[in-house]
RNA sequence: GGCCCCUUCGUCUAAUCGGUGAGGACACCAGCCUUUCAAGCUGGCAGCAGGGGUUCAAAUCCCCUAGGGGUCACCA
């Protein structure tokens, strides 16, 4: 069996968006699940709307994932060049043999002409196809205007017969000829278009399967054509299914977050996202839903990528992510929620020291509650801040009550006499003064959780107190008993 | 519009060669647990797009209809 080669192309006319990471990761686990290699390649062909920008950042966003590639733009390989803007002479060459065998010709027919023609077979109801009628030019006459004239490169389409697609996915696709036009291969500024240049360069790279979203099964006989036309061999296709908004559309930014750089914004761990991206048409065929990376790489194959198209679904992600949070190691957490602590409340952490210790301690408090590491930061506030607003409801609920004030005051005196101060201890004692004052523990701990963290909800209120510290603690009710004038 | 692909709970999906009470997960609801909120556990709600065939037997095979998506670019 011939090595198996596939590869990812992103063009980079924008971020990698949550489909293409799809995609990305697919042709990943395939490499990876059968020993081949992955190699990136950027399809920069769309002179206006590439831009550096947009590669750096797509290699970033993969490499965030952890979809990491054999060959490719930055690392170099045996089969470059990796971006295409770097292979024109080659994609020209072939063309113009292609032109010398007669298999393609130039053409001079303007926008505006084409335009015309369409609208005209629009009217008529036929479908809008090329005339091909540059194709009878005499050679002198195409000599003559190529001098001056701009032109474009057309392949000459079989007019009969069917070209078939042997898809992994779907089957046999069959297509007949005659529904092509002579698409063009090379565009008036001298790039090839996409059609032309993917073949020759999936060629070049010995690609083996081209692993793709669906809506290229429509351009495959194309491409097909052009193969054979070249005397190239044909590599083995999947065209996975899409991936559509909650509305059946198509992903677009309406939508809310579409690429993988806003999901990482916004607190998601890549764990959760390649766990998620892989459901979605895919699935290991038993009952298993949260799987690591290593475990997808065994278990996936491409014949169990199903055939419909999947619908985006935000709260699974999220419920994935959560599960992540309170799952993966501490450290790693903490190392990931960093950021957004920092960003939130401007501190300045390093590790090992003592306030990374207790950002850490944080962390595991907070982390059982949240779905997201921005939710994470924004849970964390009054381990950060002295100054936090106090839930409206809740002050109405707990702090107007008959003899709060002195329940307050009560705590703050235990409190004041517990050594060590932990939680273990500080919970012992809070039971205590419940029996001595004969209340429900509740009518202790819900104010105090409001005193001390201005909210009704939160963590286990004894570990919220020991990591807050003594002072801050009954500083915070004395605040809260002069504040909100409990007595 | 032509061509192509697709169709199992609201959503993602499972159901080896046709025989299942059509399974799991998210979401939702209820209960348990409990100092709050989560988490966890238990239970519940909910589906084979419709119609014809083939067959002793169809979610599964065939046909038709409907619906959704893709493509028909000097974008990929």
């Amino acid at each position: 069996m011939e090595k198996i080669r596939v590869r990812f192309a992103p063009s980079p006319t924008g971020e990698l968006h949550i489909g293409g990471a799809r995609t990305a990761l697919f042709n990943w686990l395939f490499a990876r699940h059968s020993g081949g290699k992955m190699i990136l390649r950027i399809d920069d062909t769309d002179r206006q709307r590439s831009s550096q920008e947009y590669f750096s950042s797509i290699l970033e966003s993969m490499k965030w994932l952890g979809l990491t590639w054999d060959e490719g733009p930055d690392i170099g390989g045996d089969y470059g060049p990796y971006i295409q803007s770097e292979n024109l002479h080659k994609y020209r060459e072939l063309a113009e043999q292609l032109v010398r065998d007669g298999k393609a010709y130039y053409c001079f027919c303007t926008a505006e002409q084409l335009e015309a023609e369409k609208e005209k077979q629009r009217q008529k109801g036929q479908p809008p196809r090329y005339s091909g009628r540059c194709r009878l030019l005499s050679e002198e006459e195409r000599e003559r205007r190529k001098l001056n004239e701009s032109y474009v490169i057309r392949f000459i389409t079989p007019r009969e017969g069917e070209t078939v697609v042997e898809d992994i996915i779907r089957g046999r696709v069959a297509f007949e000829n005659k529904i092509f036009d002579d698409f063009i291969i090379i565009k008036s500024d001298g790039l090839p278009t996409y059609n032309f240049a993917s073949v020759i360069d999936d060629h070049n790279m010995a690609i083996s399967h081209v692993i793709r979203a669906e809506e290229h099964l429509s351009n495959t006989p194309r491409q097909i054509i052009i193969a054979h036309s070249l005397g190239f061999q044909v590599p083995l296709y999947a065209h996975v299914p899409m991936i559509l908004a909650p509305d059946h559309s198509k992903l677009s930014k309406r939508h809310g977050a579409t690429s993988v750089q806003e999901y990482r914004d916004m607190g998601i761990l890549p764990e959760a996202l390649v766990n998620y991206l892989a459901l979605l048409g895919w699935s290991p065929g038993e009952d298993k839903e949260i799987m690591d990376i290593k475990e997808i790489v065994d278990l996936f194959s491409l014949e169990r990528v199903s055939k419909n198209p999947a619908i985006y679904d935000i709260k699974k992600l999220t419920w994935l992510n959560g599960y992540y949070l309170r799952t993966l190691k501490l450290e790693k957490i903490t190392e990931r929620a960093l950021p957004f602590m920092q960003r939130k409340f401007n501190i300045n952490t390093e590790r090992n020291t003592a306030k990374y210790k207790e950002i850490e301690r944080i962390i595991d408090l907070v982390r059982d509650r949240v779905k997201t590491l921005q939710e994470m930061a924004d849970a964390s506030n009054y381990f950060f801040e002295d100054d936090f607003q106090y839930d409206e409801k809740g002050v109405k609920k707990h702090f107007r009550k008959e003899g709060v004030g002195e329940v307050l005051t009560e705590v703050s005196h235990v409190l004041q006499r517990v050594e060590p101060f932990e939680a273990e201890k500080i919970r012992d004692e809070l039971h205590d003064l419940g029996r001595k004052l004969n209340v429900s523990l509740s009518r202790i701990n819900l104010p105090t959780r409001l005193a001390l963290t201005g909210r009704t909800m939160g963590p286990e209120l004894f570990d919220i107190i020991s990591l807050l510290g003594k002072d801050r603690v009954i500083n915070r009710l004395k605040k809260a008993r002069e504040l909100f004038e409990l007595s």
